[in-house]
DNA sequence: AAACAGGCCTAAA
DNA sequence: TTTAGGCCTGTT
């Protein structure tokens, strides 16, 4: 992937790998959103951005003192797709998904946001998700203004650990609300420590995460995947218990995929959410 | 109107 | 170790 950074934008050469539209709506992120022709935008670790098509090449512009190193970090510009796709295309059903996929990252959102989100959107809709995380935002997170828009950040742990589960209420998010605080209480207090479990391995953050009230594994999963940037973790919902079931039968296991097994998943997970029959 | 939605917890076998 | 029922809420 060959881009040029430039104050707090990032242009890509060849946008190989790079589909905004599947990287935003293959369910990994709540935040982003499109507005107008293929433009999305969205906030990411304290920062707002837009993503756009110009010309052949893919525009990351972000706000105001953002370092672009914080782009390439967050978009993972410097992982090779390409060769993550060959890796897991084992059979038929994954060259099929994998190249339907073709152009979803795995962003490397915040870990605390992450965890957040994924204990929202148990049981749960995606605009019903987006909506819920929505009101956190604007009710406990910073304003930032761009382009002429005021957004708002993810509230951070210690924000949240200072609530009660009535002042949470106005946001709707119903049982949940008392999963939030509590896992903001762990992380504010450090009994979770989020960023000492990105240097740990996949089980011992797994153990970790599953500690909390309204974490179980697939949550956890999501976690270690999408906040952690571990790239084997395989989060099995409902549609991924579906398609698993009729593909690979009983007694499959995610390390037939290999060290990449979570970027499989996210594959197959598009393919039978958006493009099989 | 009743069921369902990108789980998890608890109680009971 | 596996299974059933309940859980907030909004939508169909």
């Amino acid at each position: 992937m060959h881009y040029i950074m430039t104050n707090n934008q990032i242009e890509i050469i060849d946008a190989l790998d790079f589909d905004p539209v599947k990287i935003f709506e293959c369910g990994q992120c709540f935040r982003w959103n499109a507005d107008g022709e293929g433009v999305y935008t969205g906030v990411f670790r304290g920062h707002a951005a837009k993503v756009f098509h110009d010309g052949d090449r893919i525009c990351i512009r972000a706000s105001e003192g953002t370092a672009p190193e914080e782009l390439v970090d967050y978009f993972d510009l410097d992982r090779n797709y390409e060769e993550i796709r060959r890796s897991v295309a084992i059979d038929s059903h994954m060259r099929s998904a994998s190249d339907f996929g073709k152009g979803i990252r795995i962003l490397r959102q915040d870990p605390w946001e992450a965890l957040c989100s994924f204990i929202v959107s148990q049981c749960n809709n995606i605009p019903r998700i987006k909506k819920i995380i929505e009101s956190l935002c604007l009710m406990f997170g910073e304003p930032i203004c761009f382009e002429g828009r005021t957004l708002h950040t993810f509230p951070s742990a210690d924000t949240l650990a200072g609530l009660s589960s009535r002042e949470l209420e106005p946001i709707r998010c119903g049982y949940r609300a008392e999963y939030i605080i509590g896992a903001a209480r762990a992380v504010s207090c450090g009994a979770l420590d989020l960023g000492a479990l990105a240097r740990s391995g996949y089980d011992e953050a797994l153990r970790a995460l599953k500690t909390l009230n309204g974490v179980g594994d697939k949550v956890a999963n999501c976690v270690i995947l999408f906040g952690l940037n571990m790239l084997g973790a395989f989060p099995i919902d409902v549609w991924m218990k579906k398609t698993l079931a009729k593909h690979y039968g009983d007694g499959f296991s995610p390390s037939v995929f290999g060290e990449y097994a979570g970027v499989a998943q996210q594959y197959m997970f598009f393919y039978a959410r958006f493009g099989e029959k």
